[in-house]
DNA sequence: CAAAGTTGTAGTAAAATTACGTAAATTATA
DNA sequence: TATAATTTACGTAATTTTACTACAACTTTG
């Protein structure tokens, strides 16, 4: 358990140290930026102890000694302050809110990439692979993202298409078939008419793969499901980051078929590359 | 350009630095994580060069010296991002590049993070909020993030709407007038049909904001550019980030909308999100 | 009033920095 | 094209700063 926040440990062992251990602490913990900008003699003399005393605190808490903890009280300040609780305030400027946003949006992406169930990649890559055809179903927010996946699964010549009609979705959910796959991407995995969609098409043979929130409705009736939990509505002003972190799960999953398809593919990609190029300005003025 | 990416910046000025400080950084960016932990006698004979060099190579990088170069290394380390160079390789399996293609995201968010230009940011919410009509242009890739746009800013009662199709753009454009506001992303900046679209636009005095490469055509066109420079196609295998980037930054405007619009805006957000919950499931089962 | 624990002093070792001199590279000049 | 002059890069050695260790004095506690 090395990821554990300093900075909270150092909190939660403060009714343990002995005297002179908790004034290093209490200095530190009233200005952890300036501690790690501290020498010990520094520190020490702040603190009211002597340099050894600020020596054996920093052993308490495995270190090395005073410059190993300096080290990991910055790494916990970096991590720290960037990725938890940053909410945005009302009264943030665009300096605040703007780094917020994006730490936030980073930091579910960092979530989803120590939680994903590569398994679970590697089945649907196959799903896709072997696909008969592919449809890419969204509604609200979720629209653009199937919309995007289109755009990006088209490329390998894959019977792919998006619809973010619910009536369309339901007619072609009705007449799928097994070998015909439907990739089915909601925020909430609760919108009854997606669960209704997703029930027919495995009703019919189908597979259902759901990019959605575990345990939900969707997530029951897939054959495969890629569950994201991105903490969402933390915050008023928060904007909801699920979208992006499907997209990149999108990313992911081409970048599967990309390489199951092996190097004699990539051909075909530049060619793809390359019918974009007449409708470009050329880069040299 | 403070919190900048230690890391990045390494990497970036590699071509500027002399031989002996090139090493240096040679070491370092192999294995940054023993950098923070070594003495500065240990990474000069590492690197063969003298402890003096790497003194002056850390004082390159706006540090008092050797530890505050550590801690600011450290630091870098610790928000949350190993992506050096992380390359998708042809044979690489999914616990490879699963890790591989989110890192990279994150990278280029991160950077976005660190070089957006906030006063651009504030000045394109100012004409957001200002604007009699927005409209949110995008083709190919961009046009589900323009989609996205739409339904991200429509919740702001504003009278937004999202083109995709060339025909339509042009015809907007050229029956746009003051205050309209046309939002046009695009990675490249280079496609024709956009640039001339941007221009229809701008002669008739609308307002034109590009999301967009900077140093493009369409950059130089935009009354407001938000340059976007995120290096693409660096790999076969990578996918195009560029669209998550942008999404990013929209989210980063709709909040700012949101905020200048003040708290008596918010149960105007509350009541669309009410509207949705008839369409679900409830939670408990 | 012992015994265990806590704290500081002083000395030592290690680490980092500075000052300076030599070597290499670049530029100018013959 | 060679060579002198000037700048820049680099390393050695000395200095200074920083951190650590051993030990002694002091507190606390049973």
């Amino acid at each position: 358990m090395q990821s554990r926040n300093l900075l909270n440990e150092i909190t939660d062992s403060l009714p343990d140290l002995n005297k002179s251990e908790g004034k290093v602490a209490q200095v530190i913990l009233s200005d952890p930026e300036a501690a790690t900008q501290s020498s010990i003699a520094n520190l020490a003399k702040m603190a009211g102890v002597s340099e050894p005393s600020v020596n054996r605190f920093c052993k308490r808490f495995n270190t090395m000694g005073f410059p190993d903890f300096k080290l990991k009280l910055a790494m916990s300040l970096a991590s720290g302050i960037r990725f938890v609780n940053r909410n945005v305030d009302p009264d943030d400027d665009v300096t605040s809110y703007t780094p917020k946003i994006i730490d936030s949006t980073i930091s579910n992406l960092a979530l989803v990439r120590d939680n994903i169930s590569h398994a679970r990649v590697n089945q649907v890559v196959d799903n896709l692979i072997q696909a008969k055809r592919i449809y890419f179903f969204g509604l609200g927010a979720s629209g653009p993202v199937a919309k995007d996946a289109e755009n990006k699964f088209f490329r390998f010549n894959l019977p792919v298409s998006c619809h973010e009609d619910v009536l369309m979705q339901r007619m072609l959910a009705s007449t799928g078939t097994t070998g015909d796959v439907f990739f089915i991407i909601s925020h909430t995995g609760r919108t009854k008419e997606i669960v209704e969609i997703a029930e027919i098409a495995r009703s019919n043979g189908s597979t259902v793969i759901g990019l959605t929130a575990s345990n939900s409705p969707l997530a029951h009736l897939s054959s495969v499901v890629l569950d994201v939990d991105v903490p969402e509505n933390t915050d008023e002003y928060m904007p909801m980051s699920s979208r992006i972190v499907h997209l990149v799960i999108l990313d992911v999953l081409a970048t599967g078929v990309t390489l199951r398809r092996g190097s004699d593919f990539l051909p075909h990609l530049e060619k793809i590359k390359n019918s974009l190029k007449p409708t470009r300005y050329t880069h040299k003025k």
